[in-house]
RNA sequence: CGGGGUGUAGCGCAGCCUGGUAGCGCAACUGCUUUGGGAGCAGUGGGUCGGGGGUUCGAAUCCCUCCACCCCGACCA
């Protein structure tokens, strides 16, 4: 390809509205450009790179055995009144009206239509499993799309779906997913890590995540030193290693007058957040009869985070979370929150596991302005309900008993998951077994956000000067830089027979043939990030040579024109 | 949805407070010079100042309204 002929469109300066690097570096490379919010266009060279990651997956997709098929993006209503889901979905879920003013939405993922065409097509045990996938466009009406295309509405995603009949079966297409995913992000070149995720009520490993690690993760996953263990920082447990100590205080009421937050405490009173007691007011879950707890406290350790998806699993507590607002709890305990503490508090009070550790601890005395101090459990106020409700912190024990857990920001690019019935059972997908007896399959599936990848890519591998594209993914693999291409017959005969060879040999390589100054064109060259670069000079022809650099290396180096060929099929195997 | 902010040329911005008919840099186009790290000079084109309404002799500027976009959003006890 020349530059001449390709639309390379980049920019100078970044556009104001892009957040994060790898949105700012798609709109300057000219890979995307946005047509309204959350929805973008892929100019060509973007979509280079697009089509890399889905080859990746579509080959690593069907060397694991699974059948690429294509379901449409816009699917009837019924099928998801069939699910319950029409009703469940929220507003995320876009609908629409025929003009006959039947009901449709457009697909934000395909349970429904892959179920469907299952219970129509597959009718005995003899033709499982089956693992079907597809590389579609969906649309998720997010209430805040930003990013670019890492949180867009409408994105690119591979979902497959496997169906079994029974446990073990989906068992092993899960772990053949689980090794094609591997495989497909270490062909894209990317550092990722496979972790834990909700693996709700199941129980078991049924969920993975897989990340790609980036410091602009929006997602906190959690690992062992010591182990393989790693999990979403959301599931992640938390353990207590501390002993309670007996008691050496008694219980006092001190003054702490514009005291509000942990902090504020903690620098009037001279103590370490670690001695204090936090209490969060939640709304309890009333129940099916209703007479469950209007308000339930929530006691953390001063320097611990309150982890909500743990929290809102406990039967206490409403789901989804929510926190009491300020004017009820003052009409229930009398104080404004910042004073709150579990002493003498008519509410039940549940303990995360290092706040019922705790002893002569400070926490608010439900009265403005005033704490107490020296305050200790069994003695002060009855044991808490002691429950694992924080985040855990750098540091803490791996809950696989090996070594210390270390805290990093990752981008959760693929997800995999064993469904079991909910969608055979309420769609009643059936087949018949060896008996000739009808049973429900059982499911799973399996997705990656082929669009959010390209993004995710960006953020973890690039410098000041543009995208640094691992070889897999690179629109281009080599970029060739005549200079005085118009001005040298000697160069421009020099690079046109090294460009028509590279096509020969089937490398991406890209002929940048604009009447530019070489500046100019290295900058456009390394802000789209390709990761080799040949340049032809008069004067290094010459001397006899041609210059190359890789995308990453500190300097350029010269070699011998004989060896050019040579020299450049070493660097791309 | 709530809070905050921004809409002026393809991109980045100034002008608005204190009304007087729109400007800068980059990009684009033409010509000449230049050619190893985003060249120089000269010239050219491109804007119903987000839309609508109002005030005024006169509105990018003041007022009202709608729209779009961006950011933040219970970890506080």
């Amino acid at each position: 390809m020349k530059t001449s002929r390709f639309h390379l469109s980049t920019m100078k300066e970044t556009p104001a509205d892009a957040e994060i690097v790898s949105h700012q570096l798609m709109l300057r490379a000219g890979m995307i450009r946005r047509l309204a919010s959350g929805l973008y266009t892929w100019l060509p060279l973007g979509l280079r790179v697009l089509r890399k990651v889905e080859a990746i997956v579509r080959e690593e997709m069907n060397r694991a055995g699974a059948l690429e098929l294509l379901m449409p993006a816009v699917q009837p209503a019924e099928l998801w009144q069939e699910s319950g889901r029409w009703e469940q979905y929220g507003p995320e879920l876009l609908r629409l009206k025929d003009r006959h003013g039947r009901e449709f939405c457009i697909g934000p993922t395909h349970e429904e239509v892959i179920t469907d065409l299952f219970r129509r097509e597959v009718k005995s045990y003899k033709q499982l499993p089956l693992n079907f996938y597809q590389i579609q466009t969906k649309f998720r009406d997010e209430i805040r799309p930003r990013f670019g295309v890492m949180r867009a509405r409408e994105f690119v995603m591979k979902d497959a779906y496997s169906f079994h009949l029974d446990a073990e079966s989906l068992q092993r297409t899960y772990d053949d997913m689980f090794t094609a995913y591997s495989r497909i992000f270490d062909r894209f070149g990317l550092d990722y890590r496979p972790v834990a995720a909700d693996s709700g009520a199941i129980g078991g490993n049924t969920s993975h995540e897989f990340h790609v690690l980036a410091d602009s993760g929006e997602d906190a996953i959690a690992f062992s030193d010591g182990s393989d263990y790693a999990a979403n920082v959301e599931m992640a447990e938390a353990i207590c290693e501390q002993k309670r100590g007996e008691p050496t205080q008694d219980m006092h009421t001190v003054d702490t007058p514009n005291a509000h937050t942990i902090e504020e405490v903690c620098a009037l009173l001279g103590l370490p957040a670690e001695q204090t007691l936090k209490t969060l007011i939640v709304r309890g879950d009333p129940g099916e009869d209703g007479n469950g707890p209007e308000l339930v406290a929530l006691c953390l350790r001063g320097d611990h985070e309150l982890n909500a998806v743990k929290a809102e699993k406990l039967p206490q507590v409403a789901a989804p979370l929510q926190m009491a607002d300020a004017e009820h709890i003052r009409s229930v305990i009398g104080c404004d929150i910042g004073s709150i503490g579990p002493v003498g508090l008519n509410l039940p009070v549940i303990a995360d596991r290092c706040a019922a550790a705790l002893a002569d601890f400070v926490c608010g005395a439900n009265e403005n302005g005033k704490h107490l101090t020296g305050v200790n459990w069994g003695r002060d106020l009855p044991e808490p309900e002691v429950a694992d409700i924080r985040n855990v912190v750098e540091g803490d024990p791996s809950p696989d008993g090996k070594g210390r857990l270390g805290i990093l920001r990752g981008i959760e690019v693929g997800h995999i998951f064993q469904l079991g019935d909910k969608y055979s059972r309420a769609m009643k997908a059936e087949v018949l077994d060896e008996n000739g007896k009808a049973r429900t399959v059982t499911m799973g599936c399996y997705g990656i956000g082929v669009s959010r990848v390209v993004a995710a890519a960006i953020e973890q591998n690039h410098d000041d000067r543009g995208i640094i594209w691992p070889m897999a993914l690179a629109p281009f693999t080599l970029a060739i830089c005549p200079i005085n291409y118009h001005k040298s017959e000697a160069v421009r005969n020099e690079a046109d027979a090294f460009h028509a060879w590279c096509l020969e040999q089937g490398i991406d390589a890209l002929l940048d043939d604009r009447p530019l100054r070489p500046g100019a064109m290295f900058a456009d060259m390394e802000l789209i990030g390709v990761p080799h670069r040949v340049v032809f000079s008069d004067r290094g022809l010459q001397a006899g040579n041609f210059e190359y650099k890789g995308r990453s290396d500190e300097a350029s180096e010269n070699v011998a024109l004989e060896r050019l060929k040579a020299f450049v099929r070493e660097k791309l195997d």
